[in-house]
DNA sequence: GACCTTTGTGTCAAAAATACACTTTGCGAA
DNA sequence: TTCGCAAAGTGTATTTTTGACACAAAGGTC
């Protein structure tokens, strides 16, 4: 303590979303648009804003969440905080915030969140203040509003490692799907080409999926086979076999 | 923003640092041991403490560790943000608060980072105003201040993960180090056994370790060799082959 | 019915994981 | 000096997992 007191920092919290979602060909990440102050442009960024006095962080983040975007109870993982000082210098950045913010300098350390959406059940409601909350496909997205392109990277990065640890994903897809819609989705995310039948033993031999009787139909081609994930199975896979990794 | 304003969060922000030592045999966490403010009684904290205005997180975590207890220049990974706004409502604590902040009801949210140092390179130095720092080993820790035991148990989680995808944990270590030595590292940390004969043949398969000419001395058995790590080899590992596991 | 597109399937070889027991070395005690 | 103790060090056989690879089946379109 001491002589650090008139230094201590008292800055703001705020709580970063990044929202993946699959449209059974690539990847997506819910972003919201924004008009730069001075005109015709728009910019992008994470859904997100401060969290409130009292608010557990999580709570905060799926609060947020909801007013930018109406989603609702989303189980959000955490990326971490990202707390450089420069973080929302960008004149672009610091337009915006000077036209919204009450102190617009202060320091605002966020904390980044992610999870996975299935894009058919959801349809974004473009809030008040946000231009629109729409979804982008990941390879289009540039350049974004203050360090949130850190913050995409570091969510994705997390998502790559879950899912070769272990198999998530499935809340990204319809609850019927194809196995084939499976493995665009791991390739979508991981960024690499997996051999369809080594995909498929080793998906199967999980014993997570429930084979279903329907059928595609309609499609001109032959009509693929529909599945659903078990999710009691999944559980009980997780308490054996999980841990034992590498060693 | 609207009508949120009067709602905003004016919190500080701390940096808690797990430091994970071993002392050849068993895994250790470096401790601050606070005196309580009522008298004779002591508890057991992370190294942390507020962090600065315009100081960047992982500098002002290496700031706090360094102010605590000496270390210096540490790699710091991040477990995440602790923002429960409980966390700091134990009556133990809020007296130690009220004794030493300035402002002691403020909310605080927690960075907790995690490293790992080699507990013969270093001997603690006590801080000014923590009693003392000392390592304490992982089975002996119970509860601790705040939500400290739940950083523990993060940061220990992780080190967990990253321990089965990769092979970090030379810092733990001295330079000469025996096989046997890392082989008890390895199950200190996972908690589990592992079969020598495998341990051996995988550890020296990835070919990061140099077997050095010198054994143990004066030992009541059969000598051991020494080995040391290979940084060169372990970065040109990293860059090739460590991507692909799973898929 | 010819053609296009995507699904779905099996095998073989190489690599990795697992389970498992005895000899070696050096010290200390009798 | 030798006997015992404690930890180090070493090899094999079996099973499991990975990775590479090609062609027939189904259904729609023209």
């Amino acid at each position: 303590m001491h002589d650090k007191m008139n230094h201590e920092l008292n800055p703001r919290i705020s709580a970063d979303c990044v929202i993946f979602g699959f449209d059974l060909n690539t990847l997506n990440v819910l972003l919201i648009e924004r008009e730069t102050v001075v005109g015709l442009d728009t910019y992008k960024a994470l859904p997100g804003d401060l969290i409130f006095e009292d608010e557990p962080l999580d709570t905060a983040a799926n609060r947020v969440l909801n007013e930018l975007t109406g989603l609702e109870d989303i189980y959000l993982e955490q990326v971490g905080a990202f707390g450089d000082p420069d973080r929302l210098s960008k004149p672009q950045d610091r337009a915006w915030l000077k036209a919204v913010r009450q102190d617009p300098d202060a320091r605002v350390i966020t904390i980044g969140y992610y999870s996975l959406v299935g894009m058919n059940n959801y349809v974004p409601q473009p809030a008040s203040f946000a231009r629109a909350a729409t979804w982008i496909p990941i390879e289009e997205i540039g350049e974004l509003a203050f360090d949130h392109r850190e913050i995409l990277d570091g969510a994705l990065k997390k998502l790559k490692e879950k899912l070769t640890v272990q198999p998530i994903g499935f809340n990204l897809l319809p609850e019927k799907f194809t196995l084939s819609q499976l493995h665009r989705l791991y390739e979508a995310i991981l960024g690499v080409e997996l051999d369809k039948r080594n995909f498929r033993r080793k998906m199967l031999k999980m014993d997570i999926l429930e084979s279903l009787e329907e059928r595609q139909e309609g499609v001109p081609h032959k009509p693929s086979q529909f599945y659903k994930f078990n999710e009691q199975k999944y559980h009980d896979l997780l308490k054996t076999g999980f841990d034992n990794f590498g060693f």
